[in-house]
DNA sequence: GTTGGCGCTTTCGAATTACGAAACGTCTGA
DNA sequence: TCAGACGTTTCGTAATTCGAAAGCGCCAAC
């Protein structure tokens, strides 16, 4: 919890944090308590926040966010350009884990490379070039926005693309890539071995805004003989949510 | 401009507002001059809401609305619903009037009636049944959906529907409808000359949500002999805009 | 029906807190 | 180089927020 020069405002802040920090109303004991605030400050600065719109009551009195929010919200600048927020994530990825990391969107029935770091720690590495595509379902990132689509969704990418191997290892039965799609979203991270490529293995995780859904993805690539998913995966979802959370998703904020 | 029981808040709200109204960041003489705030207090304020994110600063030092604000308006309960927040707009609505309100949504190629106000100071009256449809081009908030589409969104509708006639004073040409659509977008109100029914005229105005996307829209159905577009068309777009100011979107508020 | 208790709201004196004048720093353009 | 404008920091003052306590209003239990 961040300390500023305003008393009233490091406390309204919190406020708003707690309450959207519950998925229902809150009464105003619960976040007197919760904000270690005597019932009476809490009350007034709630009150407050209300006449302006920030915060709603329900027909109980219980607190909720306003409506205000909401079209604040959609005022914010679209300064959020995904590349430069991603930046300095990836790079900070990359010096922890000495892998490549890319960063993905999904264009249709591919997802394209739109950022990467490199790292200069490996004389072999594994390099895509930015701009460049794949199909979904080849890859770790493309099987995150899979697990997203309905089942008509999926259905229609399985019969587009005729899921096409492109190694041994590509899983080209609907229902098995199925099911790993869902596991994937899941797990809140993705793994491709050697499904797009020989000898080269894939970690993703889901990048969302403020609207929950995945937007991108950021994944390290690596030979095989170096695939070491369970190290990275926790850096791989700190990274993910510090993204996530900067592009206006609410979640653990860093 | 409200005024509740912490000055603080009242301040920083209206500090809030004023970087909202703005299409671009601002610097900090222009917010203190418009709130009327000495500097060094606008400076606290501010630098207190950009610790906590709800405001962000641009290289040059200007002010602009922060990524937590779209976090929190993206966890506002969607306890927004439509037909509540409507129902007593449309009622003062209707008493100021005394002719038939309803509200409207757009389903594919049709309107359909989800809300209405009757008065009981007339004889003769329209009546829509809720749940009742109609197409786009026969009716007025039908005319602005279709004003919001893009050009191969409109073809299609064209083609689609054949812009079938249901009176003498429906527009059948493509060309003619296309221009009276966007006509209406601009003006922000449509109207209905008898075109769906002899006899019913009728006036709409769009609601919008935090997307600044038409989402319903407020019409008055009348029958033509008290059709009085010019008196109607203040009240209704008042009604509109508070509405759509419930939903997010950001405009004048009420 | 009455009473007790709990949570919300309001009041009000106290002192903490935010205020704003002024001094300081920094950048830009003349 | 200097002037001026804008942004930032400092600091004494007093206005402002704080929180204890009392007052409501509601529901449940007796």
């Amino acid at each position: 919890m961040p300390k500023s020069a305003i008393q009233v405002i490091d406390r309204a802040a919190t406020l708003l944090d707690l309450i959207a920090a519950s998925d229902k109303s809150v009464p105003l004991k619960v976040l007197a308590i919760d904000a270690g605030l005597h019932p009476s400050s809490a009350f007034r600065i709630l009150a407050s926040l209300t006449t302006h719109g920030y915060v709603e009551r329900d027909e109980a009195g219980r607190y909720q966010l306003g409506r205000k929010l909401l079209q604040l919200g959609g005022r914010v600048q679209a300064h959020v350009s995904l590349r430069e927020d991603a930046r300095p994530i990836m790079e900070a990825l990359r010096d922890s884990l000495h892998e490549t990391i890319n960063l993905t969107v999904r264009d249709g029935n591919e997802v394209v490379y739109v950022e990467r770091a490199i790292t200069n720690k490996r004389m072999m590495r594994v390099e895509q070039v930015i701009g460049s595509r794949a199909p979904l379902h080849v890859t770790a990132v493309g099987k995150l926005f899979l697990g997203e689509e309905s089942d008509q969704g999926f259905e229609s990418y399985a019969r587009e693309t005729g899921l096409t191997a492109f190694t041994p290892h590509t899983i080209t039965r609907a229902d098995a890539l199925r099911s790993e799609c869902i596991k994937s979203l899941e797990a809140e991270y993705a793994v491709d071995s050697e499904e797009a490529e020989p000898g080269v293995s894939c970690v993703a995780v889901p990048v969302r805004d403020h609207s929950r859904r995945i937007v991108a993805a950021i994944s390290v690539s690596a030979p095989t003989s170096r695939h070491e998913p369970e190290d990275w995966v926790p850096h791989l979802q700190k990274a993910g949510l510090e993204l996530s959370s900067r592009l206006g998703y609410y979640g653990v904020n860093p």
